[in-house]
DNA sequence: AGCACGCCGACT
DNA sequence: GTCGGCGTGCTC
């Protein structure tokens, strides 16, 4: 074995020899933490830091990891295995990507095999599939085996081999394993681990014009002195055309575009005229990597510049403050410009929803190829080729969603996060549960990149920073072409008595003022954050609502579908007819959902043609799209629509915004409402009014008194994030401290509250004044599992903050060492929304 | 995440 | 008495 490394072995690497070798690898699992291999000698070449390596795990799973560090440390606690292979020839990821996963797993209390599998495509992350073959020696005496055993020995002779995936089709059975490993006993069969490669890539067919023809003459003698076959010689004109026009020709492009049949072109193909050539093919859309800006900014958005740019000479964090419509894309784009001619990248990240064609395609225009987009719609072997891009740098600028910060950035420059408060930019479920703001800052130290934080309606976690003097703070106050803010009024619902008790939809006066936008040709938006026809169907007999069976919520009625839905773990429930409780048949619709409102819409304005914007509206690829561009060519008069209606949307001809019920954004039982409720009126009202009009925004409301109205009537965010800032500092919330959610869940609610009890005893010593609860959540059980929430409120301290993380780290495992609470899971959330 | 091991209930 | 369910622990 010695005499071999001495051989192989250069100078360069002996220092990597001395001893044995060992690597720490991440595997895409939620292992507590990173395992160790043994780098066999003639693999030690090939190992590097952030490569990807075949190794097994458990008896007979082989996964392909990331080699997070190589040493010559031998474990002493076990004999590591040795790894399998080498997947690639060049690192992955960068050292700052591994430095990146290993932050979020310390401070979101995850392994970081758990980030490494949120921040890989699918692609990347191997992991073996069994197939079972045939042994060659078995013979074909199956009389020994039972039924089971035989279906699939008899399978084997004619397919010789199987995934255990059609095993499983086969027996139609969960107990597979234990069959095969029956038939491997008895010498039938034999099993094999094979690590599947996922991605392909996209080949596609070539036309080209044989060689021989090249020369001018040569092609015009050949077709001066056609005979037969007319419609081949169609075929080649067509194609020197579209040769001419565009390079190169693929064959389903001449096909298409020539209207000639493959059997055509093969005749071409047979008399050496034509070739036809497989090549590999990108999939990401190529454009002229040019730029090409040709605004000016006004002077408000020219002083913005200015003042970011001096910040950014000083602090990495810059907070944008920017009214709606203020343009501040245009200043985002003047930066990104800057940073592009430096040569570095830029991460443009926005809301999933926000990512809409509208928004592509205005940054498109101004940097055309330099621009690649990441988000959810692209498919995974796109994302593979969008990863090597960024890795190369060849990728300039990524607009992406939260997901797009674990890119394997070569040379960030600049990540802005535009329209930083949204919620959609901490991740829930599963782990790691992020926030890709407060990662975006961590990841831009890691490059000594600027980070710029944009919002009209700023979260107070980060103005509170710029209040600080952590970030910049820079204001754009005035609306591009001195627009005004819209008008805001309030339609007191308490004083509406409609016919059947039940709640106003649309009331009188947000008809009318319906009625004359309309009459203007204008276009209305009706913001209403619940989805669904009516969120609770009441038995007007007793007074009984359907829930979940596995859930603590009732049900939501689907009138489209003519569905029951539940809204936590989705599950569809046949409509109702009959009361469970007291068997009567008579229920009544009580609050409504979009679909509802659509529907009522629909009897005031039968000639008005509506849309509706939620999750259950966009569901197809490019439906989202789709329905935006119809209302943006005016051939929707009214859309209605949850959230979504708010992300990054400009529409020029909408002058009515109606919010039909806003004492349902105002009353959540959560420190987070008022903030919340600013932002969502303040962002719709924000489609309202455009090019020289003042738009108007109605507001319906029961509690008129709620203190967050008055500021958003007079679009006052200073004035509100003041007021709020002392209601925070006052009951120690967030942006004064730091909150650690933990969940417990089980199936049993006394277990979950025990589990819980447990813990908030065991912090008490060294917490007690920080803790809340355990309390049960608004929704105590989700799919069948009660859950219990303890609250940790820590001071800003950031020993304070990982002393505790370590104590609950440890508190966790002890708790999981006592026999009753052995299968209580437990969920830390950190800063969690 | 799998998968093995081990402890309890419903069948021959 | 056994088969097989799932709860629990381990994988370098």
């Amino acid at each position: 074995m010695n005499k071999i490394l001495t051989e192989t072995t250069t100078d360069k690497t002996a220092s990597r020899v001395v001893g044995e070798n060992f690597v720490e690898v991440l595997i895409p699992l939620a292992l507590p933490k990173n395992f160790t291999w043994k780098v066999p000698a003639r693999l030690l070449p090939g190992i590097k830091e952030g490569i990807r390596v075949e190794v097994m795990l458990g008896k007979s799973k082989k996964y392909a990891g990331v080699v997070k560090r190589l040493h010559n440390n031998k474990p002493a606690a076990f004999e590591p295995k040795e790894v399998l292979n080498v997947l690639d020839d060049d690192p992955i990821v960068h050292p700052l990507q591994l430095q990146f996963w290993q932050w979020m797993a310390n401070y979101y209390m995850c392994s970081e095999g758990e980030v490494m599998q949120a921040a890989l495509p699918t692609h990347f992350k191997l992991s073996s599939e069994t197939t079972v073959l045939l042994n060659d020696d078995a013979g074909d005496d199956f009389s020994s085996l039972d039924d089971d055993e035989f279906l699939i020995a008899e399978a084997l002779t004619i397919r010789k081999e199987l995934k255990l995936s059609e095993v499983q089709q086969i027996l139609s059975a969960a107990h597979v394993y234990p069959v095969v490993k029956r038939l491997i006993d008895k010498g039938i069969c034999l099993v094999w681990e094979e690590l599947k490669h996922t991605y392909k890539e996209k080949k596609e067919q070539f036309v080209l014009l044989h060689p021989a023809y090249h020369q001018e003459e040569k092609l015009a003698d050949l077709m001066n002195n056609w005979s037969k076959a007319p419609k081949q010689l169609e075929l080649l004109l067509a194609y020197l055309h579209l040769a001419r026009t565009s390079g190169e020709v693929t064959q389903s492009e001449l096909l298409k575009k020539s209207g000639a049949t493959a059997a055509q072109l093969k005749g071409l193909v047979e008399k050496a005229v034509l070739l036809v050539e497989k090549r590999s093919v990108g999939r990401l859309r190529q454009e002229a990597a040019e730029i090409n800006i040709s605004f000016t900014l006004t002077d408000a958005q020219q002083s913005a510049l200015e003042q970011i740019k001096s910040t950014f000479l000083e602090k990495q964090v810059c907070l944008l403050h920017g009214v709606t419509s203020s343009g501040k894309t245009l200043v985002y784009v003047k930066l990104i410009e800057e940073m592009l001619k430096q040569g570095r990248q830029v991460l443009y990240m926005l809301p999933e929803i926000a990512l809409t064609a509208q928004v592509i395609r205005r940054l498109q225009q101004y940097f055309g190829g330099h621009i690649v987009i990441y988000h959810s719609r692209f498919s995974q072997n796109e994302r593979v080729e969008l990863w090597n891009k960024v890795k190369d740098g060849s990728a300039k600028i990524i607009l992406g969603a939260r997901s797009a910060i674990f890119l394997p950035y070569a040379d960030l420059g600049l990540i802005i996060c535009d329209e930083e408060h949204d919620p959609s930019f901490k991740q829930q479920d599963p782990a790691p549960r992020y926030h890709a703001r407060d990662a975006a800052i961590y990841l831009g130290s890691l490059f000594s990149a600027k980070v710029l934080l944009g919002s009209a309606t700023p979260s107070l976690e980060s103005f509170y920073n710029a209040q600080l003097g952590k970030y910049g703070l820079v204001q754009l106050t005035s609306r591009f072409g001195d627009l005004a803010l819209p008008e805001i009024r309030f339609i007191n619902t308490k004083k509406i008595v409609t016919p059947d008790k039940s709640r106003v939809i649309i009331s009188p006066d947000l008809q009318e003022a319906i009625q004359q936008s309309l009459g203007k040709d204008k276009q209305v938006i009706l913001f209403q954050n619940r989805r669904g026809y009516s969120p609770y169907q009441v038995c007007q007999t007793c007074g009984w609502i359907p829930h979940c069976k596995q859930c603590d919520v009732s049900l939501t009625f689907h009138k489209i579908r003519n569905k029951l839905v539940c809204h936590y773990c989705g599950t569809v429930y046949p409509p109702l007819t009959t009361c469970e409780a007291c068997g009567n048949h008579h229920f009544a619709q009580q609050n409504f959902g979009t679909e509802r409102i659509e529907e009522e819409l629909q009897e005031m304005f039968p000639k008005v043609r509506t849309g509706r914007m939620d999750v259950d509206a966009i569901r197809g690829k490019h439906a989202h799209d789709t329905l935006i561009q119809l209302f943006e060519q005016q051939r929707i008069d009214i859309l209605v629509g949850t959230q979504m209606v708010v992300k990054g949307l400009d529409f020029e001809h909408v002058s009515l915004v109606g919010i039909l019920d806003a004492d349902a954004i105002l009353g959540f039982a959560d420190f987070r409402v008022y903030e919340r409720g600013f932002q969502l009126m303040e962002q719709v009202s924000g489609r309202a009014g455009r090019k020289g009009e003042q738009g108007k925004v109605l507001i319906q409301v029961k509690n008129t008194s709620h203190p967050v109205l008055q500021f958003v009537q007079n679009h006052d965010y200073i004035a509100f994030a003041e007021a709020e800032l002392s209601n925070r500092r006052q009951f120690a919330y967030p942006p004064f401290t730091r909150v650690i959610q933990l969940q417990f869940r089980h199936r049993e609610l006394e277990k979950a509250a025990a589990a819980a009890r447990q813990m908030a005893d065991w912090l008490k010593p060294k917490f007690g004044p920080y803790l809340v609860g355990p309390a049960a959540p608004v929704v105590g059980r989700v799919r069948n599992m009660y859950l219990m929430e303890l609250l940790i409120k820590l001071p800003k301290d950031a020993q304070l903050l990982q002393q505790c993380k370590e104590q609950i780290h440890l508190l966790t495992a002890h708790l999981h060492h006592q026999p009753p609470f052995k299968s209580v899971i437990v969920t830390p959330d950190i800063d969690p929304l």
